[in-house]
DNA sequence: GAGCGTACCTACTCGGGCGTAAGGTTACGC
DNA sequence: GCGTAACCTTACGCCCGAGTAGGTACGCTC
């Protein structure tokens, strides 16, 4: 008579539960966050999370994963084809802003929470290779289809610099909820893009003096 | 008899502490480092670091605050005067990644640890919208230089994105101990100053189609 | 309609670590 | 020399929340 509580199978609950933290913490933060709030939160009780999902540090690297891999899977298969490397960049931004847009305060947060705190910084710290990568390659094209040359670790330092320019104005979004994420993405792919453009042509900056 | 245990000024013990809590905490993070450890790591006992500096997270927020003022302070000093703004951004720059190099794993990982958690977060959004701030007038004096015109928006975004680049980029830097601090800074001045030129002469990137 | 496995619960234990109460001891002013 | 203020300590209270023990109810199969 109290609340009925559906008997669910175990996928659906989990994803429940999923939910339910995800939103936990990235309200609340990692530590400040209770498996007991999760667990109301998801209409369930603390052991059922416990027995799905294991403990806390668990629960957390799931969540990271799942919201993780969505987003790799939206930027990946935006950017698909053999477009010009232009173009793919373009589209992958544009999905990752997307992605940002859409999930305000959700993914964000999580990810942001995750950079600092030990046991989950090599996770995103893989995440973010694994992005790099696929930008270093893509950049590694565009030079190639330019007929120049350019070094594995010069390659790698932009696209880390990109990476870093793309979260940054992620956070600069979801900080400003009336901007528009495609705008947001075509303002980062104007600065990427035309400084790309002019070091693959083997243009230079040096000191003055 | 046991430990002579030197009686020592306010302010030096101050600074003893403070140097303390940055190691932990950067070793620890925020939650796992204990008060305790902090205090013994500081030649000192517990009670004396709530007398001088308060709570744990008020501890936490005196170090964020002293290692940002030196690093602001390292960076505006650098790139005063008035010199042209390719030579001031490449000044800062140097300045920025030679701080980041000279205190590898300290400045970063606290810096690191309190984009996410919550009571912090704040505090180091105020710390980047000042350098974003410093970056974006400066753009707007490359802007004017060249008789352009650009809104205080498009600066602000394209403030951000190279501050976030510029982390990503000592995060990097962080990771390789063999890489040159100095290099660093060219890499990324090459990357920002070669877009921003381009911008700045009214180049725009567009869809193919 | 008995049995069995899976979903689910209430109600604990237990440890870690923040913050403090209450009391010693050294230096400095006069 | 003696008070007093600042330095410094040991030793503890106590809360909070992760994780678990042990048991109940539901529904599916034959």
């Amino acid at each position: 008579m109290v609340s009925p509580v559906k008997r669910l199978p175990r996928a659906v609950r989990e994803q429940q539960m999923l939910d339910a933290a995800v939103r936990v913490f990235s309200r609340r933060g990692f530590h400040a966050a209770s498996m007991d709030e999760i667990a109301e939160h998801a209409g369930i009780s603390k052991p059922m999370v416990y027995a799905y999902l294991g403990a806390k540090e668990d629960l957390f690297i799931a969540c990271l994963r799942r919201e993780a891999s969505r987003l790799i899977e939206a930027v990946t298969g935006a950017a698909g084809g053999d477009l010009p490397p232009d173009e793919q960049l373009w589209r992958g931004l544009r999905a990752f802003f997307g992605f940002v847009g859409a999930h305000r305060e959700g993914w964000t947060v999580l990810y942001r929470q995750a950079r600092g705190q030990e046991p989950f910084s090599r996770e995103v710290a893989g995440m973010r290779a694994r992005m790099a990568e696929v930008i270093a390659v893509l950049l590694g094209r565009a030079v190639a289809a330019a007929g120049q040359r350019a070094s594995e670790s010069d390659l790698e330092v932009m696209a880390y610099a990109l990476v870093g320019a793309s979260e940054s104005l992620a956070d600069w979004l979801v900080d400003h909820p009336t901007e528009d994420p495609e705008r947001a993405a075509t303002r980062m792919m104007n600065i990427a893009w035309l400084g790309a453009d002019q070091l693959l042509r083997g243009a230079t900056w040096r000191p003055s003096r």
